[in-house]
DNA sequence: CGCCAGGCCTGCACGC
DNA sequence: TGCGTGCAGGCCTGGC
């Protein structure tokens, strides 16, 4: 499943085969992604040119001069870049072509997934204007961390994953960066004081910023952007990691369940 | 064959 | 009653 360094490695895929061109035509084999793909959306891209690719939380925004394109990648999708036609598999929902023959090419099996669409400033758009902080962002301190968590009685390990705290941190690396912070997943948001919001911070940030450089380590379903596997590394502390013993201590992963979510701890690195 | 994983929006339950 | 907060439910399908 992407997560935010596996949407950052695709958008680093896709970026310098898509900028600069002129789209021939959006093709949608099937518009029942998490929001249905607008009607007449084909219409509106049909000679548009793509300006740049950015990537705001788990979204990447694909520029053009006659709006901007929003794509969720859900839990299992991809994109990559054909070069030239293949046959396209039954999860390939849409087909992105370009005037020089290549393709940007879809695949979301869950269809979690969502191609959205906007004429406005894609930071306004409903579902990217109330995010908070990117968290490799200098913005994301422990300030700002410590001012959305203050009054929160509920785990620690849930407000990390709250987009209106920090976005991009999904359960793998929520528990991955709790280990590193040294903070049981379990302990109460507003008893997380200041020295250990600093750690959890650099602990969140260390963890994103490792996963982009090794490439994004993910599930099995993640396909990188020029289409090989994904490294699969799965080298986690935690995550995944229950019965198992802890790497740093030796002391045996725990797993447990918050809020419905897988969650593993080592009792020993990890204090309340 | 039944269950689970995952992101994240939506709607409900709860407490002041 | 109203509001904020927390939390469960649902979407979907491949893989165990």
């Amino acid at each position: 499943m992407p997560e935010l360094p596996e949407v950052e490695i695709t958008k680093r895929g896709i970026e310098p085969h898509i900028v600069g061109k002129r789209i021939r035509e959006l093709l949608v084999r099937d518009r029942r992604l998490r929001w249905p793909i607008e009607k007449g959306l084909e219409k509106k891209l049909k000679a548009s040119k793509v300006l740049s690719v950015a990537r705001r939380a788990k979204y990447i925004l694909v520029n053009c001069d006659s709006g901007c394109l929003i794509i969720h990648l859900g839990m299992s999708g991809s994109l990559r870049i054909l070069s030239e036609t293949q046959k396209p598999g039954k999860h390939d929902h849409f087909d992105l072509t370009f005037e020089d023959g290549s393709i940007l090419r879809y695949r979301d099996p869950r269809r979690f997934g969502a191609l959205l669409w906007t004429e406005d400033n894609p930071s306004l758009h409903p579902r990217i204007k109330n995010l908070g902080p990117e968290p490799l962002e200098s913005k994301f301190d422990w300030r700002a961390l410590r001012d959305r968590i203050s009054g929160s009685e509920s785990p620690i390990k849930l407000q990390i994953m709250k987009n209106e705290v920090v976005v991009g941190v999904g359960n793998i690396y929520a528990n991955e960066s709790l280990f590193r912070a040294g903070i049981h997943p379990h302990t109460i948001a507003k008893k997380v004081g200041t020295i250990r919001s600093k750690r959890l911070v650099a602990a969140i940030k260390e963890t994103l910023a490792s996963a982009i450089e090794a490439g994004g380590s993910s599930l099995r379903d993640f396909y990188q952007a020029d289409g090989t596997k994904g490294y699969f590394q799965q080298n986690y502390f935690v995550y995944g990691q229950g019965g198992k013993s802890c790497r740093v201590c030796g002391h045996t992963i725990r797993s447990t369940t918050t809020s419905q979510r897988s969650t593993f701890f080592c009792s020993n690195c990890q204090k309340r």
